[in-house]
DNA sequence: TCAATAGTGTCTTTTAGACATTATATG
DNA sequence: CATATAATGTCTAAAAGACACTATTGA
């Protein structure tokens, strides 16, 4: 019989960086027994004091120990009622982006790693409960997400190049672009990037240096940076 | 004190519609007591034995009287520590479209009655609970989507003529387009719709007969059906 | 006939993309 | 010098937008 039940509500999150030159993913020990050889998302129940935000804010922190990360949205919510055989419970899913970090994060809790999304992808890593229905939508908003916002730059540390840049959209969009039109497209959407002044000194092999930016007060990009070839 | 505790989960279903040239919005009357001459989105728990979407669904069909919306999807999750005083509460926002129905509907449950989007928007509408975050990102989210996804076909009823299909446009939008161009924008977006072969009659005052179209097949418009001037 | 609405043609501007060329660094 | 990377120039094609023009109806 259908009645009114009370839910354990938590958030889960997926956290994207751009490391090596391909799209990774933040994975921790799950801590539920039954998943022995996978891997989970940050995530876990929201306290009573607490809002959604502060909460996924709490377990990029507490359980992965990235604190600040340039960019953190709400994806979505997953409530099928076997989500859980303990109890009924609902799920809300976070996107967080971040640059690449210097050291692998951590303090150690939970075994906090970064995962090239291919291997999730491929099932070279299983993920635990549902987070495999988590992760390729945290994938299309970002790749989505890329074309009409200046998220981009959330995946590079300020000041960046406009290499730098345009490798993030290589490694999240999975094509190569070409340097000259893509360096006129970022340039020609006003409040993208603004130059700093500076330049980035050359590679060991030598080479032009490269003008240095920061991000830009833009919350939109016009005109968009589209995906080359969706094509049906 | 922080705890864990467990959620009241609810939903609540922003349905827009396009009735006389203008963007509508559902509403119904709240049912709790404090809210006397606001009006809320209809909603409410979810069942222990049930899904989000399909609670959606159920509030659209027993509370609003809609019983087949042409797109229902999930928004986002709102999720203040005090948006319920009576217990810690998170609602699940959706969207849903509809085409313009010829009789206001509802079986008279809650009063279920549409409202013009603009009378929301100015205040002469006032919403109940936290319902007047939950319209502004509906209204977004439909506004953007319009672009790239066919959705501006779940406004109207099949068979439709271009010129309805730019009435939807223009009323989501608040924008006049031209109508050469929309037409030629949409007949070369491939599968947005496809002829029946079929042509309407001309009103009253006479007009070349349009010709009718109904749902293509596509899942995204290529190339978009990009808003004029959101120029910075 | 005229008024109204649907549909086509044409021209200009903007944007995308391919790709050659020039600029400035290291060794 | 050669090599590497950054930045600019040029050309073509695709798309957006303004707007004149033709087509088919009712009254």
């Amino acid at each position: 019989m259908a009645r009114l039940t009370t839910f354990a509500v938590a958030v889960d999150v997926a956290l994207l960086t751009v490391r090596d030159g391909v799209l990774q993913l933040l994975l921790v020990e799950p801590d539920a027994r039954g998943y022995q050889g996978a891997l989970a998302l940050p995530g876990g129940r929201v306290l009573d004091d607490e809002n959604l935000d502060q909460a996924a804010s709490r377990f990029l922190r507490d359980v992965a120990g990235v604190r600040d990360p340039e960019h953190v949205e709400q994806l979505r919510t997953y409530g099928e009622p076997e989500r859980d055989p303990r109890a009924r419970a609902v799920s809300v899913a976070y996107l967080a982006l971040t640059p690449a970090p210097a050291h692998p994060p951590g303090d150690g809790e939970r075994g906090a790693r970064y995962v090239a999304m291919a291997d999730v992808t491929s099932g070279v890593v299983v993920l635990a409960f549902d987070h495999d229905r988590i992760v390729p939508d945290a994938v299309e908003r970002a790749r989505g997400k890329l074309e009409y916002r200046p998220l981009a730059t959330a995946f590079v540390e300020e000041p960046f190049t406009l290499a730098e840049l345009r490798g993030v959209y290589e490694a999240v969009w999975g094509v190569a672009l070409d340097p000259a039109n893509f360096r006129r497209k970022v340039i020609g959407s006003p409040g993208f990037v603004v130059p700093t002044g500076d330049k980035a000194a050359p590679g060991s092999g030598g080479g032009r240096p490269a003008t240095l930016y920061r991000r830009g007060p833009a919350a939109r990009l016009h005109p968009a940076m589209l995906q080359p070839s969706r094509e049906g």
